[in-house]
DNA sequence: CGTGTTTGACCGGCGC
DNA sequence: GCGCCGGTCAAACACG
């Protein structure tokens, strides 16, 4: 099983393909522009229906693993793919109830880069959400031996597109007509290849002056790993325990101090 | 023993 | 109808 090599990582650059046509996606994508300094590129046309609910990452990394993204995943199969002379992996969520899936495949022009394709819903939060809402005791540095119980996510009712931001899917708002894919290239990124412990240090270094670096309004619309990448991502079937007791709390090197978020506030207004 | 991975077999869609 | 190909199944296996 592949391990990522977070340490390794310097130049974090994350794809996302998501729906840009309106208001609230180009609110988004400033807030991704203000954040991670990312470059946006239009896409091209054509993505079929058959793409609904269909989203993918790509994800540069260096060193053998599959980045981990907040869930728990079980591989059921693998396919050599014709014309790559990557195999691909599929992947499905241990969640009983949920119907997500996940490919994986190396890319044939940079073998540092990761293709995840997503497929379907969450039917609940990341494990890395659930514990932070279970982990009272900054202690905990073991994974938990239960399963972890599925969570009800807090749904929007009128609003698929909310459904997906909530849920913690990953970066995608929908509006089904166009979708843009959008390049974050995180410069001058830090704090990579934490241990949960040295994660723990941090937080507990951090804990009392840091307080304000929540991730404020990403925490919601940005999943764990394009928020977090330097998060000690390891094999899939080993998720990202965090050992922070709330997330807004933990230390994340895309860390929204007030000064960004302040900033970020008054270019939004600029822009709505 | 429980959980996850591996891998060959099987299935269904699609193009010819 | 046939063959190719991508996706899934499930038994065997590995591992802690």
């Amino acid at each position: 099983m592949e391990s990522l090599m977070v340490s390794a990582i310097t130049d974090q650059r994350i794809y996302v393909a998501i729906s840009v046509n309106n208001l609230l996606n180009l609110v988004l994508i400033s807030l991704l522009k203000l954040v991670f300094y990312c470059r946006i590129a239009l896409p091209e046309k054509g993505l079929t229906a058959k793409m609904e609910n269909k989203y993918t990452l790509r994800i540069k990394t260096y060193g053998n693993g599959v980045a981990d993204d907040g869930y728990k995943w079980r591989k059921y199969g693998q396919k050599s793919i014709k014309n790559s002379p990557n195999p691909r992996s599929y992947y499905r969520c241990t969640n009983p109830r949920c119907n997500a899936k996940r490919q994986v495949e190396r890319s044939t022009e940079d073998p540092d880069m990761l293709i995840i394709t997503y497929e379907g819903l969450h039917l609940h939060y990341t494990y890395s959400h659930f514990l932070h809402s279970q982990a009272h005791d900054l202690s905990i540095t073991k994974k938990p031996k239960t399963k972890p119980v599925a969570v009800q996510p807090h749904l929007f009712d009128q609003d698929q597109q909310m459904q997906s931001i909530v849920l913690q899917e990953p970066l995608i708002i929908r509006d089904g007509q166009q979708d843009n894919l959008v390049e974050v290239e995180e410069f001058g990124n830090s704090a990579m290849g934490d241990e949960i412990m040295q994660e723990e240090t941090l937080y507990n270094n951090n804990n009392n002056n840091n307080r304000h670096c929540s991730q404020g309004l990403l925490e919601d619309i940005v999943p764990l790993m394009v928020r977090k990448p330097s998060s000690p991502a390891t094999s899939s079937n080993e998720p990202f325990y965090p050992s922070q007791a709330s997330s807004p709390s933990y230390p994340s090197s895309l860390c929204w101090t007030p000064e960004t978020f302040h900033f970020a506030e008054s270019v939004l207004s600029g822009i709505v």
